[in-house]
DNA sequence: ATTAGCACTCTCTCGTGTTGAGTGCTAATA
DNA sequence: TATTAGCACTCAACACGAGAGAGTGCTAAT
């Protein structure tokens, strides 16, 4: 048996159906739906072929059916048009432009949610191969100094160092420029340990306490390489009924806090890129086990070479595909646009 | 009619007996579960004049009783122990110290959250007193400048200046002198208006440019004095049926990510003090609308003058009042230890 | 190949009766 | 006078069964 062009649009009826009421969808309402002019009898037929081949199922004997994880599968990639939608509201609000990035990663998040009615996460771009355009060390006072490194893109990073040893200001000079010769332009990738031991060598005649203020700066170039994620409408879950029993429910609210989990979800959109940028998970094709019984869309966006985050909208597996991504590809059309004209 | 003692023993028994159950409590369980050896009846009449003194109320005739608000406050107020309990792991826990502020808050509230089985939240200090230590500006590229503030407990602020003209070294030196010698020492909150034009005022010679510089320099100081609040295992809310329904567990859920609404919480603690710097709000008596059905323990934690943050449960009304404040009361004892070390 | 018709299945809802915990009241008791 | 035993009453919770309704699969007719 093989799916062809009828079956193909039964199915997306039934699909459709299914993702605006969340109930078991019939036959006669697919006989009604579609403008196939077919009876509710053929339908059956046509419908038990589609759940043999797998893309429907019936929660029970004389319920509707619904659409099983391949038959979404099915939808999303065949079925989903481009529409170019509500690029308006869009614009207006990422125009009210944020300078500090995570003010705006949240205002993003936030409008996701509000806009699609689902949970959105967005990861902060992480910057392996960013590059560090400044260094410097300055004097706090007598026991303290303070790194301050600004990379590409303008990342800042900045630790206290406790002195415990006097440390004169001809020193602090002598290292100011060591660092900044040595480390320009290298990428936070490149500063691993070998490249430190050749710098403590490199100062080496200043015995020993410069050593710790170096690794005080690989510590601060190095560390908190951890996740920053920001999530927002984690209540919408409790729109759709599948997901809101207790048990669901505190697992996935308990996912979104623990943004640790999502970080998989982060990584694995890093690295399986296809070409659009955008991927989607439904249901059990997803990385994190509690969110199984959802469908999550993910985007990367890129702010420039080797700045990449990812955005992700989760929702019931009935979520509008559709809509979805198109706010999504226009949410990057807009931060590419947003991020050109700052350059 | 009055509250002799035997009445308020055995409005202890029905609290201590619903803190633990959860469900209406009747009359046969508090003759049994009290060391008064009264009979069942005889605890129904007293029952009826608590509840004609408004400490406890029946859901529905021919149910047990449960506490009313007034109830718990008068057990939170002349009942409580401070029992010192769990110091061990908490020692434990915070002795991993962590440098980084941000960090360390969430790891308490994660703590909070799961040594208790409430939701946490805390609130990082906020510092209008805090003074600021050392300012420092530099040069990054020719159009972009860096400002790095340092405040006392070592609060570091930045902010990334765009340059349109050129600006000579030599006015970048000039600058920053004038910055230090002036702004050293002043409390964040001191640095207003009058303060800035008047710094604009001594720089004037050096054109309109500087002006800019200044006001970029005050925004960094001024700004960002915004909430910063972390919570943590809001899914507990699952674990109290009578917060797990839908309609509540939604408005909670979306309440602990909307860290505006928090922020009510903290400014009204940090307000309105009392002498061990712990409050309790039961049911009504909380700021925020949504958390009516549940009660707020909350604790003011001062790392150093001017630098004080807030520390909040959020549980049921029947929450383990004793526990919690005992545990809150210890991690205050903690923080200060924790921190007298590292000055 | 499609359709009408029919018997069948299963969920959902609603009403009913039953159970059990808990009460308030009254009369007896110490 | 304070306490207690006893009893009738109330109400939520649960289980049960009937009926409705939606939907199916199969068969026979078109």
């Amino acid at each position: 048996m093989q799916l062809d062009e009828r079956k193909m649009k039964i199915l997306q009826a039934i699909i459709r159906n299914y993702l605006e009421t969340g109930e078991p969808v019939g036959s006669r309402t697919i006989s009604k739906y579609t403008d196939l002019n077919l009876s509710s009898a053929t339908i059956r037929n046509e419908m038990a072929d589609l759940e043999e081949l797998g893309y429907i199922l019936q929660p029970h004997t004389s319920a509707g059916r619904i659409p099983s994880d391949s038959g979404y599968r099915l939808y999303v990639d065949n079925l989903m048009a481009d529409k170019e939608r509500e690029v308006l509201e869009m614009k207006e609000m990422l125009l009210e432009k944020e300078d500090k990035m995570d003010h705006l990663l949240k205002q993003v998040a936030k409008f996701l949610s509000v806009n699609t009615n689902y949970t959105s996460m967005i990861s902060a771009p992480v910057c392996h191969k960013n590059k560090v355009k400044f260094v410097q060390l300055s004097r706090v006072d007598e026991q303290q100094l303070i790194v301050v490194i600004v990379g590409e893109g303008n990342v800042i990073k900045n630790t206290m160092i406790d002195l415990e040893e006097e440390l004169g200001d001809d020193t602090l000079l002598k290292l100011n420029i060591l660092l900044n010769t040595h480390l320009n332009g290298l990428s936070m990738e490149e500063i691993n340990l070998g490249m430190i031991t050749a710098l403590k060598m490199k100062a080496g005649v200043h015995g020993e306490i410069i050593g710790k203020v170096i690794d005080a700066v690989a510590l601060a170039i190095t560390e908190d390489e951890d996740l920053e994620i920001y999530t927002s409408g984690a209540n919408n879950i409790f729109k759709y009924p599948e997901l809101a029993d207790q048990q669901r429910a505190s697992e996935l609210v308990s996912t979104f806090e623990e943004k640790q989990l999502l970080n998989k979800l982060v990584q694995e959109t890093l690295t399986d890129q296809n070409q659009t940028g955008i991927q989607v998970y439904i249901g059990n094709e997803t990385p994190i086990q509690s969110m199984k019984d959802c469908s999550i869309v993910t985007a990367t966006y890129e702010l420039e070479e080797g700045m990449r985050g990812t955005i992700g909208i989760i929702g019931p597996k009935r979520m509008d595909y559709d809509k979805v991504v198109s706010t999504l590809k226009n949410l990057m059309n807009q931060l590419d646009v947003l991020y050109k004209k700052k350059e």
